[in-house]
RNA sequence: GGCCCAGUAGUUCAGUUGGUUAGAACGCCAGCCUGUCACGCUGGAGGUCGACGGUUCGAGCCCGUUCUGGGUCGCCA
């Protein structure tokens, strides 16, 4: 046996009993006659105390040891609160290295999230046993654990789906595989099983899902992973949008009620694409922010203040009173630095207006927005105009400034919302082409007779997004599952029928054999961790995660192979 | 691909107007210490100032190029 408890475990209850620890040396405190040394597993750690100093040679932090002894009641006076094995301590007898470690480590392990992050990547086990990172990388695996049991609970069906596939014609960048058997052809990691979920709908599959590997070859963000990541991919036939929206609620809520400290939103409210960016300027609301935009384009119609004539006004009405006038000062300032010309803003006080905007205003559209708005003493209202749509941006960037400087975003809190309703197409601003917003696979609200009669930049698309805290954790939709919907809808974005074979072939013929109406979404497991870990960076909630420029540290990926290899792929580097 | 920031001891950082031998803390090594728990005290070792080129009597510092890393925009059906 290499040990008799774990570093966690001995208690009061063991002493005097023979015991034998192995772990990892934390630290080491030398007193000439007397030495401690902490001990650390995954458990914890316990301190065992040394009489004999022969018994340290070659002994350095980190390294593996054995230590076998007895159970020690400490003294009232040396007991430690902060370890849960406080009130004991292992007296030495025997001590046996079984993984020693070099004297000068990297980086001290405790201190290892403030070392420069290619560094600890390069030395990421090391990096690991620092208790927080490895907590995170044990409470993914929780996390994972929750929701697959939630999934099977709710009758989900997990399925693998190919690793190694065909290259999608829309989306992202792909990773490429190139195939040895068949010269000058190559597999594609998928970017989602988009495709086989469906197909697995057509095959009759009623409820599927898979903690899914997705690879994407697009550069990084501090909250999206460069190369890989992994969704909770789910599809439903039979589904509508709110049996969708339902699963996700029941499965994102308890899997937020179980592991997060603070609260929860008890249900998740379905805000509209068009409210969203109205009320908060983005389709990524922070819903922690009470803050809300209104519209007061109409109102600054009939104004006469020539800096608003004819441009989309948001007012956005927040208690600022007693605040110092570098407030304002700062907030222009912001306003300023994301590009805006300025910030107008009325503040109320004494039942009268002040501010730059004040003089432009008769008495009676004073009163207007008092009485509309409710506005109350001490309360300033912000101006936030431009074209659309910046205008959308600046206000949402507004809102979250005040926001954070009104100190008024809710603490230790998930606030999750769904946005719905997303437009189905739109303009591309360079090419002056219809093309789909999101998800060439959607359906279009009010099916083929939208299509064929409304204006398509009008028309909406069944598909939704969950957002939590301002984070965009999942995308999803209703499925366009019906051939001649299909065509219309491809046909609306540019492509024909021979383009729509030649991209979707397998999914637009399947859906000619008997497909089930379907939806699904896929919610990002990595985010959902990041969220609940409290962390910044997604790499800190990733066992071996690829540094920004999509390089592994720790093994050296991507690397040169041999010229053998090459041959065998049939590719010449040039 | 664009923009911003950083790179000095194992780690985190300081380094004045360009001027003597480039500093601190932690870590490491040695010595002392019988109750610490991030032990303490004394001493010591440790530097291609990311690289290359330039300006200068003289460059960690100024200029150019480049590499590496972080952030951000583009991108992410």
């Amino acid at each position: 046996m290499l040990r008799t408890h774990n570093c966690n475990e001995i208690r009061e209850g063991d002493i005097g009993k023979a015991a034998r620890l192995s772990g990892w040396v934390d630290t080491i405190r030398d007193h000439g006659g007397v030495t401690f040394l902490d001990l650390r597993d995954e458990y914890g750690t316990t301190q065992i105390v040394l009489h004999d100093d022969g018994l340290l040679d070659g002994v350095t932090r980190e390294s593996v040891v054995s230590v076998t002894g007895s159970v020690r009641r400490r003294d009232a006076d040396t007991v430690n609160p902060k370890l849960e094995t406080g009130t004991v301590e292992l007296f030495a007898e025997t001590l046996e290295i079984l993984g020693p470690a070099r004297n000068q480590l990297p980086f001290d392990i405790r201190e290892s999230t403030e070392t420069r992050e290619d560094v600890r990547l390069k030395y990421r086990y090391l990096d690991l046993r620092n208790p927080k990172i490895h907590a995170n990388i044990k409470l993914r695996s929780e996390i994972i654990r929750f929701i697959r049991a939630k999934m099977d609970g709710l009758g989900f069906t997990e399925l693998q789906t190919p690793i190694l596939t065909a290259s999608s014609p829309e989306g992202a960048r792909d990773y490429l595989v190139p195939s040895r058997k068949h010269k000058g052809k190559f597999y594609a990691l998928p970017q989602a099983p988009q495709q086989f979920k469906q197909l697995l709908m057509v095959s009759g599959f009623d409820k599927y899902y898979q903690i899914a590997p997705c690879f994407r070859d697009e550069d990084a963000r501090g909250d999206r992973s460069p190369g890989e990541f992994y969704q909770l991919d789910f599809e439903m036939a039979f589904a509508e949008q709110e049996d969708v929206l339902q699963v996700a609620e029941a499965v994102l809520h308890d899997t937020f009620a179980q592991f997060a400290s603070g609260a929860v939103s008890p249900d998740f409210p379905r805000i509209t694409y068009a409210d969203s960016m109205l009320k908060y300027g983005t389709d990524k609301p922070d819903l922690r922010n009470p803050l809300e935009l209104c519209d007061l384009t109409d109102f600054f119609a009939g104004v006469d203040f020539p800096l608003f004539r004819g441009k989309p006004v948001r007012g956005l009405l927040a208690d600022c009173a007693g605040r110092p006038k570098s407030f304002f000062e700062n907030s222009e300032k912001y306003a300023k630095s994301i590009g805006m010309g300025g910030l107008g803003y009325l503040t109320y006080t004494g039942g009268e207006f002040k501010g730059p905007v004040a003089k432009f205003l008769s008495d009676g559209q004073k009163a207007f927005l008092v009485n509309t708005l409710s506005i109350k003493d001490g309360a300033t209202l912000f101006f936030i105009c431009d074209a659309l749509p910046i205008v959308n941006r600046y206000a949402g960037l507004v809102r979250t400034w005040l926001g954070e400087n009104l100190d008024l975003i809710e603490k230790d809190a998930f606030r999750f919302c769904f946005i719905v309703d997303f437009p189905m197409y739109e303009l591309d601003e360079d090419t002056k082409q219809i093309i789909f917003t999101h998800n060439p696979f959607s359906m279009p609200q009010g099916g083929l007779d939208a299509l064929n009669t409304q204006n398509p930049l009008e028309i909406l698309a069944y598909q939704y997004d969950i957002v939590c805290n301002g984070v965009e954790l999942s995308s999803g939709a209703v499925r366009n599952h019906n051939p001649e919907t299909m065509k219309k809808a491809f046909a609306i974005a540019g492509y024909d029928e021979a383009e729509l074979e030649k991209r979707f072939g397998a999914l637009y013929t399947a859906f000619s054999y008997g497909a089930p109406p379907h939806a699904g979404m896929a919610p990002g497991i990595d985010r959902i961790v990041m969220l609940l870990a409290g962390e910044e960076t997604i790499r800190d909630v990733i066992a071996f995660p690829l540094n920004g420029e999509a390089k592994d540290l720790l093994l050296g990926s991507p690397s040169e192979v041999t010229e053998q290899q090459l041959r065998d792929v049939h590719i010449k580097i040039r």
